[in-house]
RNA sequence: GGCCCCAUAGUCUAGCGGUUAGGACGUUGCCCUCUCACGGCAGUAACACGGGUUCGAAUCCCGUUGGGGCUGCCA
């Protein structure tokens, strides 16, 4: 069609943050919308500042994000001699000029201006110089010759704003191109790229809106056509003040390991600025289908953990077990022990997944499950007190799960991994549980007991907790072993401290 | 300071001259219930202010206020 291409140009100075993942979110969703390209460059020129680290985490969570370049990824390092010959060229035509100022004597320049009150604007010291050779071995930058006193303005069409933006051309500073270690700044290099590289929408920060009319002033002269431009508004900080380490997690890979799913970053980023109505749970299928750039928000958002936090629960909640415990083991921490992927385990994630807002908190609700060095609290006695008829009960319990039959918990000896039959396995794994409930049922009704007044007991043998999975779910997944041995484990405790008491 | 941008509930937003100003998160209450959740139902809360334009403005224009960005040999 009309070959549209977006980039994401980020320099590799810091991991990926939320604003620039919802920046190339933005960049990706329009390219595929159109059945454009989307591409990704690395503007490492910063040498001091950039690192091959955040390099790879800038792919990589990307790619955690679903957010993959359609060409090879570009950068800016690979590509001095052409900036370079676009300086030679602009020189040659008087259109930039060497600058020998140095930076002490730049700084004095500003803070003059500054205190003056002034705009603190190159004062042109270079700019009619006609350096000899011998001059020209001496450091120098080479600076864009803006044409000012005119009267003349600089400007573009913003799409998200639907309006011209412009400036008049006093206002624009005789701006560096190429610093004196002969790399380009980055006004200097975007525009070349872009413009080689053939991209013809630049989605960005709100940040760069007054960057562009030097860089309109830049495609002008070096004949270049612009692109089309949209700039999006920040993403803000609790506060209202600009997203930073200050307001906690800012990188994709926090959010990563702090057990967030990349389907629930993206659709509270792309919500986060932009709408489709009343929509909000999308895929990025859907975000695909729908995204325009009409309804992206003009206005700043404030970045609002609450409603990432609902938007990963429902997405952990639409997982199957099996799926989740593979994501859970896949960022689990090195301290943590993986988890077993069977059925028992998934039965328990199963019913655990509505009540974690998180992987990581999906997990630590398993721990009671995976370690078996149950510490019962003294607050649990002490809130509840335990009688003799209690410990009647406990024995008539451990009874009940003695006779259990086997087959429940052997479901009919099916290999249950999920590798051999995910839906299989689910499908059994309730069978299971039903058939616990009725048997634990009738057992109560048998004893002319409620499961009100039994479950809280049950609970704190099993979990030493007050809060657990339900009831049929332990007993499930813990097996009679381990629900005896617990069951016995806190017969002891009641009994020792009754004990004491008498 | 200068230049540019923005403005609907606590938050994200729908709205694009006529609506009881809609949805979502959060929050509150109720229901469900073996705990905690999930879920269901109900409630709470907004057009920053002041001028215009118009028969009629959340919607269009101007100003005020507030917020943000830029003002680097960072991007």
């Amino acid at each position: 069609m009309n070959n549209i291409k977006t980039r994401f140009a980020p320099s590799p100075t810091g991991y990926l943050h939320i604003g620039g993942a919802r920046t190339a979110l933005f960049n990706y969703v329009y390219a595929k919308h159109n059945g454009g390209k989307f591409v990704l460059r690395i503007e490492d020129t910063d040498f001091e500042r950039s690192e091959k680290r955040f390099e790879e985490d800038i792919i990589e969570s990307l790619k955690w994000l679903s957010i993959i370049p359609d060409e090879e990824t570009v950068f800016q390092s690979d590509r001095l001699s052409i900036y370079r010959s676009y300086a030679d060229k602009l020189l040659k035509e008087d259109k930039a000029y060497y600058c020998f100022c140095s930076k002490e004597l730049l700084e004095e320049d500003r803070n003059k201006l500054t205190s003056e009150n002034k705009k603190p604007m190159y004062v042109g010291r270079c700019r009619e110089l006609k350096p000899g050779e011998a001059l020209l071995k001496t450091p120098h930058t080479i600076r864009f010759k803006v044409n000012r006193n005119t009267g003349a303005a600089t400007g573009f069409k913003d799409l998200i704003r639907n309006q011209y933006i412009s400036v008049n051309n006093d206002e624009i500073d005789d701006f560096v191109l190429v610093r004196e270690d002969g790399i380009p700044t980055y006004n200097f290099a975007v525009v070349i790229d872009d413009a080689l590289t053939g991209i013809t929408h630049i989605i960005r920060g709100d940040d760069h809106v007054s960057n562009t009319p030097k860089q309109i002033m830049l495609y002008n002269t070096l004949g270049f056509n612009a692109p089309e431009f949209a700039h999006v508004s920040m993403i803000l900080g609790a506060d209202g003040k600009r997203l930073s380490k200050r307001h906690g997690a800012t990188s994709v890979n926090q959010y990563k390991k702090e057990g967030f799913l990349p389907e629930a970053l993206v659709n509270y980023l792309i919500r986060l600025g932009w709408s489709h109505g009343n929509d909000e749970i999308l895929s990025m299928e859907e975000i695909i289908k729908y995204f325009d750039l009409k309804h992206i928000s003009k206005s700043a958002a404030i970045f609002n953990t609450e409603k990432l936090l609902w938007l990963n629960s429902h997405y952990i909640k639409s997982k199957d077990p099996f799926t989740l415990i593979d994501l859970i083991n896949d960022i689990r921490d090195d301290f943590q022990g993986a988890l077993n992927i069977d059925i028992k385990t998934a039965s328990l994630v199963d019913s655990l997944k509505s009540r974690a807002k998180t992987l990581v908190e999906l997990r630590q609700k398993l721990d009671f499950f995976v370690n078996d060095a149950i510490d019962y609290k003294d607050e649990i006695f002490s809130e509840y007190s335990f009688n003799e008829s209690n410990l009647a009960f406990l024995k008539l319990f451990r009874k009940f799960i003695e006779e259990l039959n086997n087959e429940i918990f052997n479901c009919g000896n099916v290999d249950l991994t999920y590798k051999t039959d995910k839906e299989n396995a689910l499908k059994i794994l309730k069978n299971s549980i039903e058939s616990i409930k009725a048997g634990f049922n009738d057992f109560l009704f048998k004893n002319n007991w409620t499961m009100k007044e039994k479950a809280m007991i049950i609970r704190l043998a099993f979990s030493g907790e007050k809060v657990s999975p339900p009831i049929y779910e332990i007993i499930f997944a813990l097996g009679k072993e381990r629900c005896i041995q617990r069951i016995d484990k806190f017969y002891g405790c009641i009994n020792g401290i009754n004990n004491t008491k008498v």
